[in-house]
DNA sequence: CCCGTCACG
DNA sequence: ACGTACGTGACGGGG
């Protein structure tokens, strides 16, 4: 019989690893978990491994140990950890606890301690054993049947490098135990032990492989070379005595331990996979072969197409006071779910006598009947109703967004999970990754896909209501979130018209230059390559044309703008290329991009997002009409192509520096509340003011560094940034700053009042009550915390021009259709509307439009707008 | 699927 | 010493 396998690991060692070898890493609630599900994949790698029968995780506790009696600034591992990764401990030993892992600490010793002392008695009784740590002290202990595995988190996954005695002697030359000798002279900086001053690995090898320990080594100090290891043993061989001490793995630690109770058992529990799942690891999942646990309220899902059923549903909701209501399907309506009661919930199909027509009427007539009606994604649900806004619907996406606005995506089962503590199963776990129309032909499955929707945005709606309420962002809600959805799905059904003909044309044009200049950049480079590829294009410029490179990225030399354009005026081929770039942008992303995007109505109709944002601004994709070129004049032509129907023209409305202005409302500042009240041009008045010459006399570059000042405030200012923003070095900039904040002496107060709530909060507001966490506040990492404080004082300002604009579309939408105009709001540019409006309405739309811009909210500073009419939205510059 | 780049506010 | 301006989305390249 082969013998018995014990895996022992070093706990603290591989989560400090994984920690570090793996980028970070966060669940849905903002819990750290790189270290954790790090520490799995090498965990469950080994296992795969190994088929080993015993297992045991050794952690250090914070109690001192024999060791730091010995030396009081004995370190160990525990201090000096990063709090990201110290709450993942507990955490860790949750998770093992789970899968029944045997966990051992003892007070007194280290981890390393019970390691050693385990794996020789376990070697004595006969068993293989493997010690798995990062450290490479445990090398020590290797032997014929103890191996030390080190793993290493790399890029293309985990290696781990395995040590019987044989390996540690061919790698350093030194038998295990010497390794206590090599750091009795080397020392352990991160266990503050000293080593000998000047006494590196090369030394320290060639002094123990000669003498065999620094006893023996002493007593022969005279010979020991070079001069300077020669002194300094002379010197610390007391200190270099007690490093020995401590570097030595105590392997007589007194625990009790019978090997039994190390066995593995089933890792793959219920409670594990509940874990797992919470944690997010969900390629880990796969591991469990059990199924979804199934919970008793799928008993309660009924599928129902029968037409007297379907009636009787229906005639039973009328009385409700609750209900919700989820329409499934793409393009075409596949069915209705709906709860009224905890007792059942419905899914009603499109099928037989039970048409669309028929459920649709069915479910107007409910929704005109019950107080509130829980939705999941009324935007969606809208393109198969009549658009009337109704105020008794929550759409509870939209609830959990303002909540909590750093999710990627608000799915009913992570609803379900952060609100209502359960764990259901996803659409995917459902129907797989197959389409709706694919997937609805699987009653059983697309049943409680349909159901368990209706369930949570049934259940999770008096919840998501309360939380809005508690943390006062109820009224953002109803009066500017749930308006919005109409106006959003207004403007994506309405669309903007675009000229096919003039943008292929442009395209067209684009590709002339596009081959010429790929011709000359070949012959200037003298080869043919993938001038779109930056690995390729930096191999050329920098190696082949050995121009000096500036920056590096992560995978090779960085070949952006800034960089080429440095090189440009030295270097014909780079202009070339930087043409070249530009137009190929144009080209692929505008010319042939939105190409793709015309409908047969000849309009485009991009999705404007509300739950992407982390400040409160919308998005658009498919296509991104809110990032159309303007700034240089060959891209802004791409406008001329957004044109309005016959008989329309365009107006476009944008509010001139919100941001600005928001900033002075917020700070109070009256010197710059001042300003605006006087001056048009902002930027030039902050100029004259910061720099203390008249207004008529600002030349045109203070006051272009007074618009990167204003910039770099609202961005959460720093020197480093103003002073790659302005070309200038740090010093210049932060002079800037500190003359800024003399002259506008509220603002930084203000700004760093923000800092201070955000760190005290975990969140900051907005003026309409808007909250963004930032948990970057309270990391240890200087990178992530400066992160965090330009967020806690750009957010708030972001996040106000945000729900500014947002009030003002509302408005707009709302008024244009209560006068029973023509003309549509087609367009949101985050502080810019297009509306497309008929010509006879002109001067109505254009009143309407100034109105509820400048009246969407009352500051200390007017908000102001411009305003320009055109025949496409190029004209209306 | 991630990275680098670049378009916008 | 660390090594960045804030917020987005789309594209091509490359593993």
């Amino acid at each position: 019989m082969d013998p018995k396998k014990l895996v022992l690991i070093d706990g603290h060692s591989i989560l400090n690893r994984a920690f570090y070898g793996i980028p970070e890493l966060t669940n849905s609630e903002g819990i750290h978990t790189n270290a954790v599900y790090g520490f799995l994949n090498i965990l469950f790698k080994i296992l795969d491994e190994e088929k080993a029968d015993y297992l045991a995780v050794a952690f250090d506790l914070s109690a001192p140990t024999f060791r730091h009696e010995m030396f009081p600034e004995y370190k160990g591992t525990r201090k000096g950890m990063p709090d990201e990764l110290r709450e993942q401990v507990p955490v860790m030993k949750e998770v093992l606890n789970a899968m029944g892992v045997k966990i051992v600490e003892k007070a007194g010793y280290e981890a390393d301690d019970i390691l050693g002392t385990l794996a020789q008695k376990s070697e004595k009784e006969g068993l293989e054993v493997s010690v798995v740590s990062g450290d490479r002290d445990l090398l020590q202990l290797a032997t014929e049947h103890i191996k030390i595995r080190i793993p290493k988190t790399k890029r293309t996954g985990t290696e781990i490098e395995d040590y019987y005695e044989k390996d540690v002697v061919e790698k350093y030359q030194i038998n295990p135990k010497q390794i206590i000798e090599l750091k009795a002279l080397m020392g352990d900086s991160s266990d503050n032990i000293p080593g000998l001053p000047g006494v590196g690995e090369k030394t320290a090898t060639k002094i123990i492989v000669e003498y065999g320990n620094i006893e023996n080594a002493f007593d022969h100090v005279e010979l020991i070379k070079p001069n300077r290891a020669k002194e300094a043993f002379k010197e610390h061989f007391a200190q270099a005595e007690m490093s020995k001490k401590l570097a030595t793995i105590c392997t007589e630690c007194d625990i009790d331990f019978q090997i039994e109770e190390l066995k593995i058992g089933l890792l793959y529990t219920e409670d594990a996979y509940l874990l797992f799942k919470r944690l997010d690891f969900k390629n880990l999942l796969t591991r469990f072969n059990c199924d979804v646990p199934v919970y008793s309220v799928e008993e309660n899902f009924k599928y129902v197409s029968d037409l007297n059923q379907v009636e009787e549903i229906f005639e039973k909701g009328q009385n409700s006071k609750n209900a919700s209501i989820v329409l499934i399907g793409g393009n075409h309506l596949l069915g209705a779910a709906l709860e009224y009661s905890d007792e059942e919930t419905f899914f009603i199909g499109v099928e037989g006598f039970v048409t669309e027509e028929y459920l649709l009427e069915k479910v107007e007539k409910l929704l005109e009947q019950i107080d509130q009606v829980g939705v999941l994604d009324l935007k969606h649900e809208l393109k198969f109703l009549n658009d009337k806004e109704r105020n008794n619907i929550y759409d509870l996406g939209i609830a959990a967004y303002l909540l909590n606005p750093l999710r990627n995506s608000y799915l009913y089962d992570e609803i379900a999970k952060d609100y209502l503590g359960m764990l259901i199963p996803s659409k995917e776990d459902l129907l797989g990754k197959a389409s709706l129309e694919e997937a609805f032909n699987q009653k059983e499955e697309f049943t409680k896909f349909a159901c368990y929707c209706a369930y949570v945005a049934f259940k999770a709606m008096p919840v998501l209501i309360d939380k809005l309420k508690e943390t006062e962002m109820f009224s953002l809600y109803q009066t500017i979130e749930m308006p919005l959805i109409y106006t959003l799905y207004h403007m994506e059904t309405y669309g903007v018209k675009v000229e096919k003909e003039a943008l292929e044309q442009y395209g067209q044009q684009l590709k002339i230059r596009i081959d010429e200049l790929e011709k000359i950049i070949y012959e200037q480079a003298e080869e043919q390559f993938n001038i779109n590829s930056p690995k390729q294009l930096g191999v050329v410029l920098f190696e082949k044309l050995k121009m000096p490179h500036a920056k590096k990225t992560k995978t090779g030399y960085s070949t952006a703008a800034d960089v080429l354009e440095k090189l440009a005026a030295d270097y014909p081929i780079v202009s070339n290329i930087l043409e070249y770039r530009q137009l190929s942008k144009l080209k692929s992303t505008y010319a042939d991009g939105l190409a793709n995007y015309i409908q047969d109505d000849l309009r485009i109709h991009s999705t404007f997002n509300q739950t992407i944002t982390a400040t409160g601004r919308i998005s658009s994709t498919e296509p991104n009409l809110q990032n159309i070129p303007i700034r240089m004049d060959l891209g802004r032509l791409i406008r001329k192509v957004f044109i309005p129907e016959k008989d329309y023209v365009f107006l476009d409305a944008d509010y001139s520096q919100i941001e600005l202005r928001v900033l002075a409302h917020m700070s109070g500042d009256e010197m710059l509340i001042k300003a605006y009240n006087e001056a048009q041009d902002i930027h030039r008045i902050t100029a004259s003011q910061v720099f203390h010459i008249p207004f008529e006399e600002v030349t045109s570059l203070q006051r272009s560094n007074a618009k990167a000042v204003n910039f770099g405030i609202v961005y959460g200012i720093s020197s480093f940034g103003l002073s790659q923003g302005l070309s200038i070095s740090r010093k210049e900039a932060a002079d800037y700053i500190q003359k800024y904040f003399e002259t506008y002496p509220k603002i930084k107060g203000f700004l760093d009042k923000l800092v201070e709530e955000g760190k005290a909060n975990g969140y900051i507001c907005s003026v309409f009550g808007r909250r963004r966490p930032i948990p970057e506040l309270s990391s240890s990492n200087f990178m992530q915390r400066s992160f965090g404080e330009r967020v806690a004082m750009n957010s708030p300002i972001q996040g106000t021009a945000a729900d500014i604009i947002k009030i003002a579309m509302i408005r707009v939408d709302q008024e244009l259709r209560r006068q029973g105009l023509k003309s549509r709001l087609v367009l949101q540019v985050h502080d810019e509307l297009l509306v497309e409006a008929y010509k006879d309405e002109l001067s109505m739309v254009k009143e309407i439009l100034s109105e509820e811009m400048k009246n969407a909210a009352k500051l200390d500073v007017t908000l102001e707008i411009e305003m320009n009419q055109g025949q496409n939205w190029y004209e209306t510059k």
